[in-house]
DNA sequence: TCATTTTATTTACGCGCGTAAAAAAGTTAT
DNA sequence: ATAACTTTTTTACGCGCGTAAATAAAATGA
C-alpha cells in the first residue's frame, strides 16, 4: 500500500496525484465539493500514498475545528464511561474527532480542562459539569466562550442547553411503585453530595410521598467524593445499627449508594429482598451497568443512556451548524423506566 | 483579570509585556530558559491577559509534540477507567498532554485510533491493546511509527516495552490458597476470551496444578466480547444445570466473570462463601473495582494499578528523553496480591 | 573598570494548510 | 458550434508559531 513514503505534505500529494493542492484542499474539507472523477482519484492516491494532512495545520486555518470536547466528572464511574462511549461513536458517526475529558472529581482538574480545551478551539464541547463541586463562576465563563451542551447535571442558566434525565418523575415513579407493593420509603442520600441531581431526587421523593398524603422519611449519611459504593456501605452502616430507618423500605439517591448499602446490609446479616421473609427492601436509581449483578438484583429506575447521549450529539451540532443561534435555552428531560429485580 | 481581551497572538502578547517574541516564545518551550525577572515579567502579564499561545500552531511547528496518547479496549470497564485515570494524571504531573481514546472492544476502532494518533504525532503512546482481537499488524505497524509503551496485554517483539501483571504468579497464588484452605479450583474461562492475559492464566493455572500434583480442571463458557459479567452469567448457569465442575472451589479467569458467575450462584440457589455451609468457593482476579461490593465479597488477585501505571509512563518518558534508545525491549512484569475476602 | 559571559532582540525564513480572486479548462444545453 | 455554466488551476497571501544567526544589551567577575 504505501509503496511511496515520500510524501511529506498536500502539495506533494496533489501533485502524485496529479491535481492542484487547492482542489485536494477542498476535498479534504468536503468530499462532495469536487467532481465525482476528482474524487476517485484523489480516493486512490490515499490509498496508494496513504497521505493525511496535518491535523495541526488545518486546525490553525479552520474556523471550525471538526473536534468535539467531551467532558465527564469521573470517567471510572461505568456510568459516565458508557454514557462517553456512546458520545464517542456519535460524534464520529457524524464526521468530528471527539475529544474525551475526565476531571476525576477535582473542580481543579475541570478547570484545567476547561483551559485544555479552549486552546484546541472545539467546534463545540459536550459537559457533564461536577455540580456542587464545580467552580461555578468556571463553568459560566467557559459555556460563554465555547459552545456548550450541558448533560447529566445541570447548571441554571449556563450552557446553550441541558439534557439529562427527569429525576422528579425517577423518584416519583419509584414511591408509586414501593408504595403499591409494599411500604413507602424512607429515603437515603448523602448529606452532601457531589451529584446535583441528588437534589432533585430529594425534592421529586419529598413532593411524591406528600401527593400520597405520606410524610417523608430522609436519611443522610456523611462522606465526601465520588466512592459512593463505599459512603454507602459506611453510611448504611452506621445507620443500621442506629436503627435510624423509620421504614424497612428504603430507597437510595442512586445506585452506586444503593450497591455500598446492600454490602452494609448484608454485613448487618439483614435479608434483602422484596418476598414476605425478607428484612428490607432496597432500590436505586440509574439502572447502573452493575446493578444487575448485586445480591439481590437491585430494583432501579433507568436511566435512558442512549436517549440522552443522542439527543446531546443533536442538540450540539444542530446548535453549532445553525450559527450557534438557539434561540433559548432549551432543558430536555428524558424520563426513567422502571426496572423491577428482586431486591425491592 | 483579563481586562485586555486584545491579546490575539504570541506577537501581541510579547508587545504589551514589553518583550520580544522569540524570548516570549522561548519561555513557552521551557519557563527556565529565560532570566528570573523576565520570567516574572511573562507570568505576570499571563495573569492579566490570560493569554495561552496556539497548540495548533506550536504542535505544527515543534517535532516534540508535548502530548502523550493513552489507549485503552474499553473504557466503561472500571479497571481501565481506573488505570486511564491515573496515567492521565502521570502524564500531566510530567507536564504532558494527555490524550484518551478507548477502542471499546473493535479492532476497527483501534486502527482508526491509530490513524488518529499518527496524525498527532504525540511524543509517545500507552496503548493497551484489544489482544486477540487486534489486527495484529496493525498494531505492528503503528508501533514502528510511534514510541510505545504496551501495557495490560503484551504482544510478543511489538513496542519498545511491556508493562503488565504476571498472570502466572497470579493463578500459582490463588491455586495455592484455594488448595491450602480447602480444595483445589476448577479454572473458568471463556472459550475465546476478547483479552489475551486469558491464555496466560489459563497456563499458569495449568502449571501450577501441575507443580501441586493435581489434575487441571478446566471449563470453557461460550460469549463473545466485552460484556464479561452477562457471558460468566449465562456460561455459569448453563455449566451449574449441567453439573460440569468436578470441584466445588471455582476460579474465575477474571473478577468480571467471577461477579457474573456469581450471580449464577444465587439464580440457582448456591450459597458461596467459604464457611462449612456453603455449596461453593468462587474466586476471581483483578481486584475489580466492585469486587468488594458482590455478594459475597469476591476473594481475588490484585492487580498492582499504581505500580503498573506509574512504571508505564516512566518507561515512556525515559523512552522518549532518551533518543528513543532503549538498548532491548524490556518486559516488566508486577506481582499480584491476595486479597482474601468472603467469597472463598 | 574593562573583558567575559549570559541573556535578550532583531531579522528573517519556514511549517502545512485555508482561502480568495482571476484565469483557464472542461461540461452541458440549445 | 456557441453561449452559459461548472469545475479546476494559478497565483498569492495569511495563520501563529518555531527557530536560526547576527547583533545588542545586560549581568558577572576579577
Amino acid at each position: 500500500m504505501s509503496g511511496n513514503p515520500k510524501i511529506r505534505n498536500m502539495e506533494q500529494f496533489a501533485e502524485a496525484s496529479g491535481l492542484s493542492r487547492p482542489t485536494v484542499s477542498k476535498f479534504f474539507n468536503d468530499p462532495d465539493s469536487v467532481k465525482a472523477t476528482t474524487r476517485q482519484r484523489i480516493e486512490d492516491a490515499i490509498k496508494r500514498y496513504d497521505f493525511r494532512p496535518n491535523i495541526y495545520a488545518i486546525n490553525q486555518n479552520r474556523r471550525l475545528t471538526k473536534t468535539i470536547g467531551i467532558v465527564v466528572p469521573y470517567l471510572s464511574d461505568p456510568f459516565f464511561g458508557e454514557i462517553a462511549r456512546v458520545l464517542e461513536a456519535k460524534c464520529v458517526d457524524a464526521g468530528y474527532s471527539p475529544s474525551l475529558f475526565s476531571s476525576n472529581g477535582s473542580a481543579e482538574n475541570e478547570k484545567q480542562i476547561f483551559d485544555t480545551l479552549r486552546s484546541m478551539k472545539p467546534t463545540g464541547v459536550l459537559l457533564a459539569p461536577l455540580g456542587r463541586l464545580s467552580d461555578q463562576s468556571a463553568v459560566a465563563s467557559f459555556c460563554e466562550d465555547v459552545p456548550t451542551v450541558l448533560f447529566d447535571s445541570n447548571v441554571e442558566e449556563v450552557g446553550r442547553a441541558f439534557i439529562g434525565s427527569d429525576n422528579a418523575q425517577f423518584t416519583a415513579r419509584m414511591v408509586e411503585y414501593l408504595h403499591q407493593s409494599g411500604e413507602p420509603p424512607t429515603f437515603l442520600e448523602m448529606k452532601t453530595p457531589p451529584n446535583p441531581n441528588a437534589r432533585k431526587r430529594r425534592q421529586g421523593y419529598i413532593a411524591a410521598m406528600e401527593r400520597h398524603g405520606l410524610t417523608p422519611e430522609i436519611v443522610q449519611i456523611g462522606g465526601e467524593g465520588w466512592a459512593l459504593e463505599d459512603i454507602g456501605f459506611e453510611g448504611g452502616k452506621r445507620t443500621l445499627e442506629a436503627n435510624a430507618f423509620k421504614t424497612s423500605t428504603v430507597l437510595c439517591s442512586n445506585d452506586r449508594l444503593a450497591i455500598g448499602f446492600l454490602s452494609a446490609c448484608h454485613e448487618k446479616g439483614l435479608k434483602v429482598g422484596l418476598n414476605g421473609d425478607a428484612d428490607i427492601r432496597v432500590a436505586g436509581q440509574d439502572d447502573h451497568p452493575f446493578s444487575r449483578f448485586t445480591y439481590p438484583q437491585l430494583t432501579t429506575i433507568a436511566q435512558d443512556y442512549d436517549a440522552i447521549s443522542r439527543r446531546a450529539v443533536d442538540t450540539l451540532l444542530t446548535l453549532v451548524s445553525s450559527d450557534n443561534a438557539l434561540a433559548v435555552r432549551e432543558e430536555t428531560l428524558f424520563a426513567g423506566r422502571l426496572i423491577k429485580r428482586a431486591s425491592a
